[in-house]
DNA sequence: TATTAGCACTCACCACTGTTGAGTGCTAAC
DNA sequence: GTTAGCACTCAACAGTGGTGAGTGCTAATA
């Protein structure tokens, strides 16, 4: 339906939008006729609005006010009239160096890039760590900690760490860990968990009557350790650049965002939306039916190392967002943060 | 001077202190009178209150309005009026069944302690973990990312993971690393880092023409792993909480405020203030000198474990905070934080 | 002598008012 | 099909007057 738009009426559509953008105001019949020079007058342009708003696309706040674009008209302006630039060298090269990768450990760069991509676009910047499920083994430590409890500490290959507390049984001696520890570190190493827990799986079926004492610890300590999810890692960065979007300047929708980022969980589900996809997804915020993020919209691009494990960056702003100066920016820094995952990784 | 005061005056601060912290609006004359059975007109009760003004304890945000307490105001009623409760039987059992503790990290744990201080409070919580300097050495591991490039893992006597990436000799092999670690395990086991550090030190200017390669090696890796000090780590609970204060109602205090709290670097200069003191310290925002924090009031305890690894926890509300409420709150979370990291530490 | 009733005064707050200007829809002329 | 003209709408703003909570001062009072 939205693709019988005549030319001028998408025309017309296209430079509401972006004024709407630059401005956050309502856009005029006047002001439209002025500026863009589609040699129309102000009452010419009023009736493709009209139609335009027939359709849902646009929406006037009061009756005598001008047009803003409705959630769908902002659909429409992404899928059809949208040109996404891509970067040249030069802008390229200035985005590598706003980022400092060096001897940085995987929590750093997730920091970092949210930093850096809060602050280029000015609103804020989401990271999520690779889940725990999509790392690849690389290596397992166990600690004491008191009686029966023992602390986990598992390393990805791309330098991910997690730990966790497990119980395990008061018995085993210091010099137990080590040597199942270094059981498991040879077994399972360059395994994705995927394959770890199917392998842990089998063999805790295989050796259901195990004499080897140590080994049954091992392939315990080891379901303890890595058969549960671990919780999803998010940065956050530059949520105080959103409550400068005149969007967000009443108090209530300072709180309201301001709760919203704070429980993460509504980002992370927002996030993990776009994790089976490719390439630079965009979602408006009215479809999100998340009352809580009402009124943003998110650019997110997944990135990865050549192993699979899989993270989301992105930025979220109002729907008023500068998607073409976002959009690349987001996509650019995906790829890059991609080629760092994959330098991290040991040449053995 | 400020204890000349005669008791009707302290009295009568008291009382508009109280009121104030209650309904966030200037106390009239009045209901001072009123309210509080002083059997004074509120005549008499405002010529105590131009005495208080003019020694700067009150002041009038305009000629007609009541009077609310200045920073001073505060501190005085702070310093020698406020009565902290200490917190019954029952209470300190509720207080504890708050915390759910069993099998946590010690990320979780600050997070947790934050999150229920924030909770209870209504204000945010703040806990800054153990800095690395106060820890003691329990064990370190170094995993091979890149060439020439290590991730060290260092774990402190309660289980606090830190990371790091250093860079070392490309030539070292998996079994070289894995021999360095054993013998600074067995070196620095249970020393604090400032000892290890000592050691480091000395153990360098004796050895400077060492024929042994691993040990060169084991003391070059350690330096590089040790020597810096490495982030502190804070967590912020509960912001949106302060946004509902009426202090802070405006968008433009709570766009400086959440800027504050983003920033983190003005927090953990706050709360490393209280750090060499013992017990419970009050900070009164107009005295810190903070100008993102004006209006804050900051409530700060330290815990540590047998060892002596200090951290911060704290609740950061308005001025007008609930004093006699928190205090004890954060007290006790306090101790019961300490208790649980001496449960942490291993009993071999 | 300390306390208090009385009074004039101040000022934030609120509801109401009229004006302005940007913008609209409709209609008739081009 | 396009557009000039016109009546209409409505948010935003500034001004206005009334209300009430509160003050400082003074003179009367216990």
């Amino acid at each position: 339906m939205a693709d019988t738009l005549s030319e001028r009426s998408q025309n017309i559509l296209e430079a509401i939008v972006e004024d709407y953008i630059a401005s956050a105001e309502p856009v005029g019949s006047r002001a439209i006729s002025r500026k863009h020079n589609f040699n129309l007058s102000p009452a010419s342009v009023r009736n493709v609005m009209a139609d335009l708003e027939e359709m849902g696309l646009l929406c006037s706040p009061h009756t005598s006010s001008g047009r803003i674009p409705t959630g769908k008209g902002f659909q429409y302006y992404i899928d059809t009239l949208l040109s996404v630039r891509t970067l040249n060298r030069n802008e390229k090269q200035n985005l590598r160096n706003s980022y400092r990768f060096q001897n940085m450990r995987m929590e750093d760069i997730m920091q970092e890039v949210g930093r850096v991509l809060s602050g280029l676009s000015q609103y804020t910047g989401l990271v999520m760590a690779p889940k725990f499920i999509s790392t690849v083994f690389r290596q397992i430590e166990f600690i004491r900690l008191s009686q029966g409890r023992l602390l986990m500490i598992y390393v990805s290959e791309t330098g991910l760490v997690q730990n966790k507390v497990i119980e395990a049984d008061p018995s085993l001696t210091v010099r137990d860990l080590e040597q199942i520890s270094s059981y498991l570190n040879s077994e399972l190493n360059g395994l994705s968990i995927q394959e770890v827990r199917t392998k842990l799986k089998q063999e805790l079926q295989e050796d259901r009557v195990c004499y080897d004492r140590l080994k049954k610890q091992a392939l315990k300590l080891s379901c303890a350790a890595l058969q549960d999810e671990i919780e999803d890692q998010i940065y956050v960065s530059g949520a105080s650049l959103m409550l400068g979007q005149p969007e967000f300047s009443t108090p209530e929708q300072m709180k309201r965002l301001i709760s919203a980022f704070e429980s993460k969980k509504l980002l992370i589900e927002l996030l993990d939306r776009g994790q089976s996809a490719q390439g630079v997804q965009i979602f408006i915020g009215s479809d999100s039916s998340q009352v809580d993020l009402e009124g943003c919209s998110l650019i997110t691009s997944n990135f990865s190392n050549q192993k699979g494990a899989v993270g989301t960056l992105g930025v979220i702003g109002p729907v008023r967002m500068n998607y073409s100066q976002v959009v690349p920016i987001v996509d650019f820094t995906a790829q890059l943060v991609s080629r760092v995952l994959d330098r991290e990784i040991a040449q053995d």
